[in-house]
DNA sequence: AGTTTCTATCGCAATATTATGATTGATTGT
DNA sequence: ACAATCAATCATAATATTGCGATAGAAACT
């Protein structure tokens, strides 16, 4: 039915689900890695840089905001998205805590 | 339009997306924990497990077969699954080596 | 062979996501 | 005040995802 059935999972799995459905796409990957290698960058230039129109880039940056991933302050008309250092920390512990959940030693098959 | 425009991404955030999106549902994310915990499981296992349908189920395992993160080998009538290591590490790797690409020093706002 | 058990796949319905043009709102510059 | 510029939002269309019942296929047991 097209509805993920998100209460009978647990809080973190839900969370994890979330920050992962945020990153899962190559426009916001690549938003991402602008926004890192030219320290900051405002919307248009993102326009420019990927071949996407200016409102599917916004409704990009806006699922990037919505975990807190990055932040945008007003610079003149333009705004400057930057990452949030916090958060961006924060969100690879916990991508990282998933991962360690496996030592790494074969089970079975 | 609904379809992602891959053809103007580089391979890596192409690859990037793909991993993330096949992990990105809480579903799956129950389903990797309940084989990790349970040092691998049977698909029967997880229906009871989880509140989700057999037919549905089976549709995340082969999701997560897709990115070769897990393997099923038959046991009797049933069929086994578990992490493959080798692809699990891999994709830890994948993940983290995005998460370094920035430091963590703030750069604007 | 027939039955049971388990998983994969098909077909369908409902919801979500992706993408864009058009519009709106806010700020800068004239 | 007025025009220009930039980003957010709206409305819409196309495609993808999620979920499930029903069916099919494969292996074990009698």
């Amino acid at each position: 039915m097209g509805i993920t059935k998100t209460e009978i999972f647990t809080p973190e799995q839900n969370r994890l689900a979330t920050l992962l459905k945020a990153l899962a796409h190559p426009a916001r990957i690549a938003i991402l890695q602008h926004i890192i290698r030219q320290e900051a960058c405002i919307c248009n230039d993102l326009v420019e840089e990927l071949g996407l129109a200016q409102a599917t880039i916004s409704q990009h940056l806006k699922e990037l905001k919505a975990i807190g991933i990055i932040k945008g302050t007003l610079d003149g008309t333009s705004i400057c998205y930057c990452v949030n250092s916090l958060v961006w920390n924060n969100i690879r512990k916990e991508l990282a805590g998933f991962f360690i959940e496996w030592s790494g030693t074969e089970q079975c098959c």
